[in-house]
DNA sequence: TCGGTATTTAGGGAATTACCAAATTACTGT
DNA sequence: ACAGTAATTTGGTAATTCCCTAAATACCGA
């Protein structure tokens, strides 16, 4: 678990993850969203990879990334479980944003 | 943001805000919870209240510290966001099997 | 004001992270 | 086999993180 919040504490890869969830994409399509050398997002992917967040296929000359969405929300789950408030399990309703009465 | 994920990047870290949830705490019955020495969790308390997860008040030569559930349930929204989880707007995309996991 | 308790700050070392350029691997078309 | 495209690995440096011991700060009671 502590790999998934390192991998999400560079916004970088936070960004990446972002990308993902709309659409799978390449290797290279990723590293052209950013203002960084292709070696450093190649790190980066890395990283992601290590924590399981993604997972890659070739296809062709190409590297195709996808977000693992299960073990993104098993983070989820341990955060919420830490802050002591509602599972994801059951959504029913579309959780409304916490209003905050402490402070 | 990234203040945030850093903090929860630390093992440590989480299980303070765990034991916080609980019930505040001092600074030294924290650190009695640890096999560190007292200035090593000091360095983490810096890294909580910089990234505002927790507030902190001085009684007698004692400092209490509390956890910020808004900052951390900010956290949450934000993850949970990125992910589209209990999100109004899910995607609709089939997830077609991701069969390799090369690593 | 002096001594004791609670905690942080200062300073330093080992390990890790983030970034880049250059070299390398993997694949494709000819 | 050769050249071209896609992406990673290698090797290097600067910055950051994590941990420690020693010193400083803040507070309290006598």
């Amino acid at each position: 678990m502590t790999d998934v919040y390192r991998a999400l504490a560079h916004p970088v890869r936070r960004k990446i993850l972002a990308m993902l969830r709309k659409r799978a994409h390449t290797a290279g399509e990723l590293a052209d969203a950013f203002d960084l050398a292709k070696p450093t997002l190649s790190g980066h992917f890395a990283v992601l990879r290590e924590a399981g967040l993604v997972s890659v296929e070739r296809q062709g000359t190409s590297l195709i990334y996808r977000i693992n969405l299960s073990v993104a929300e098993e983070a989820l789950s341990s955060l919420m479980n830490m802050l002591g408030v509602g599972a994801p399990e059951a959504p029913r309703k579309a959780a409304s944003k916490p209003k905050g009465r402490k402070s």
